[in-house]
DNA sequence: GTGAAAGCGCTAACAT
DNA sequence: ATGTTAGCGCTTTCAC
């Protein structure tokens, strides 16, 4: 339908004669509008020098061809493909939905767009990662649980800009946002031993996830420190069921725990089912629960999770700014940008009333 | 780093030098691996004619400069750019995610990613539209809520293959694959009925929504053939919150219902909540509730949701089928595929017990 | 302001 | 089996 090629007689075909219903190219919204080609590209630009009548006539052709950029054309000499990348390992979480939201809300105002790869868990990340950087992305935002071992080596084998949100890697040199989980943990330690809790319990998360060790290193270290004793500790695999079983095992102990802090909410719903449902046990009068994340169903009333909330928008937010700021300066040192995150009171635990009002912690 | 050029020296700059840190390309490894750039071309290619030996020299030395394919260059020429946008209107359902998260693992293993689209609610999908458009996707699976009606000219506008996952549309001639919400909505009804409900009720979702439209059609229809009345009825606007005032105001009224089906899980879950806590009662004892979709959410001890599930893998894989057959035969008549979905028992519903077992109703 | 020409990194036809 | 060559659709100098 387009094309240079004269009248398409029965022989040897070339490759676009082949293609049945090929998309329109600038080249033909230039023969269209009797421009050149070269004008038609500068109409679709931003900042183009053309002048407005030109432009125009251009636009209406192209309109009138349904003419769309090729993307991939442009970026092969611009370099930018517009493309963020979000890595997650278990969008089933629904605290990373709400940051893929927030993500592919933010960039779009920008024009970018988020392109997800979505790893398994048992998916080596480093195979996952070159598979991202085939794409060109202009950046990639890595929210995966997964043991971050080999990430030391992605950074160096990546051109593109990388920003881990929601962990943090001692072993390479690379941008980091995080909420500050080693304070939040010992935060929520004091909170519930202020509040006349004796016996708190840890529910961890996937093994080799910082979020989840940070959170238990602050959260035991109190606890050790004010009551003597190691906190119970149960791990919850950062899923639901993960925190119902975490809860059973708990309560097979001897001495149960009277108050169970979460590596995130979607254990602590679990938690909370498991101990009112299963166990028959009254939260937070037998026992509290708190959570992290504030994901949406934590404050609907049938949980009511008191958590500690992170403040996603922001970290977003800071992530995109690490982009592009090693954008422009690549040789830039790794920033580790640690936010502060806020406690949710809810009804899920029973707390004293001289912390009942909503405090935060500063980050560290 | 790389290219051609001989000794950087500070003259009059060309692109490529200005570029810091620019990406290896094929060029480069065929230069360290002293073959032709094509050699390089066809020893990343799967069915591509090298010698093994000479292949293996090639992927070393690719190894060796962290080489990966430019896929945007390969695609300029392949016209396959291996990756599938997905359009959502409210990735705040989760029904979404796991939507997103079937169809993401299914097409990794294929070699093919997803781009989110994130549409919000009040932006016209044609817009967005033409946004999808410039990334030459390969296929374009729309699951967004939002008002159709543009649609109709975007299939004309579009050269990638469209299909409509989880919603239909008559006005325009594309592919679609859904439930078969109009029989679901039938069964649903006879089913409360048949149990010795007398004012079923219904919670609709978003006012130009498909799916909604065709649920609430069938269910009334046989609740007004039966009891000789129409369901009262609600807008939950398909959100938790919405379905949370639905109930209320249905229980404003003078006769209450006495079971309540919402076109979807997550106002459902909102319905109970309200049922529950706000107005103190007892489901299913004193109201039964219906959703529709099976979220995981729905499984969970605290709601166990009585709820018609959606086949969301093999709705997926009919929509992947639909798009790879119309991207070898684009002229092909759409179809309209519907799949049948199953009633899951839980207890959100009291249910005589002729009816107990799991029942699947047929496609239309 | 506009067009001609070069070339982004790659694949595919064509020689060899 | 390998190299040479011609583009894919676009942006960007460079003349005019």
């Amino acid at each position: 339908m387009n094309k240079k090629n004269g009248p398409t007689l029965v022989k040897k075909l070339s490759r676009q004669e082949l293609v049945v219903h090929s998309k329109p190219t600038s080249r033909d919204v230039a023969r269209a509008a009797g421009v050149s080609q070269s004008a038609v590209s500068r109409a679709f630009t931003d900042g183009g020098k053309v002048a407005p009548e030109t432009r125009e006539k251009i636009l209406r052709a192209a309109e009138a061809i349904n003419y769309v950029p090729n993307i991939h054309a442009r970026s092969l000499i611009t370099r930018r493909t517009g493309m963020i990348a979000l890595v997650v390992g278990d969008i089933t979480n629904p605290f990373y939905p709400e940051i893929l939201d927030t993500l592919s809300k933010k960039l779009q105002t920008v024009g970018q767009r988020v392109v997800l790869f979505n790893i398994s868990r048992d998916e080596p990340i480093d195979l996952a990662i070159s598979g991202v950087l085939k794409y060109q992305v202009d950046g990639i935002i890595i929210a995966s649980a997964l043991p971050g071992i080999s990430i030391a080596e992605l950074s160096l084998k990546t051109y593109s800009p990388v920003v881990l949100i929601n962990r943090t890697i001692r072993s390479a040199p690379v941008d980091t946002v995080s909420c500050d989980n080693f304070s939040a943990g010992k935060f929520l330690a004091n909170l519930l031993l202020d509040s006349g809790h004796r016996r708190p319990a840890f529910v961890a998360g996937l093994a080799g996830a910082s979020t989840s060790v940070e959170r238990e290193r602050g959260f035991r270290e109190v606890v050790l420190a004010r009551t003597g004793k190691e906190p119970l500790i149960a791990n919850g695999d950062f899923t639901y069921q993960g925190g119902v079983d975490a809860a059973r095992s708990l309560f097979e102990n001897k001495y149960p725990p009277d108050s169970i802090f979460a590596a995130n909410d979607i254990m602590a719903l679990g938690v909370l089912d498991a101990l009112r449902i299963e166990l028959g046990l009254n939260v937070p009068k037998d026992v509290s629960v708190i959570g992290f994340d504030d994901i949406g169903t934590a404050a609907w009333p049938s949980y009511s999770l008191t958590t500690f909330r992170q403040p996603v928008s922001e970290m977003i937010d800071e992530a995109l700014r690490l982009l592009s700021e090693r954008i422009s300066d690549p040789k830039r040192k790794p920033a580790n940008v640690v936010l502060p995150g806020t406690i949710v009171l809810r009804k899920s635990a029973r707390l004293s009333t001289k912390r009942q009002r909503k405090s935060q912690i500063a980050s560290a």
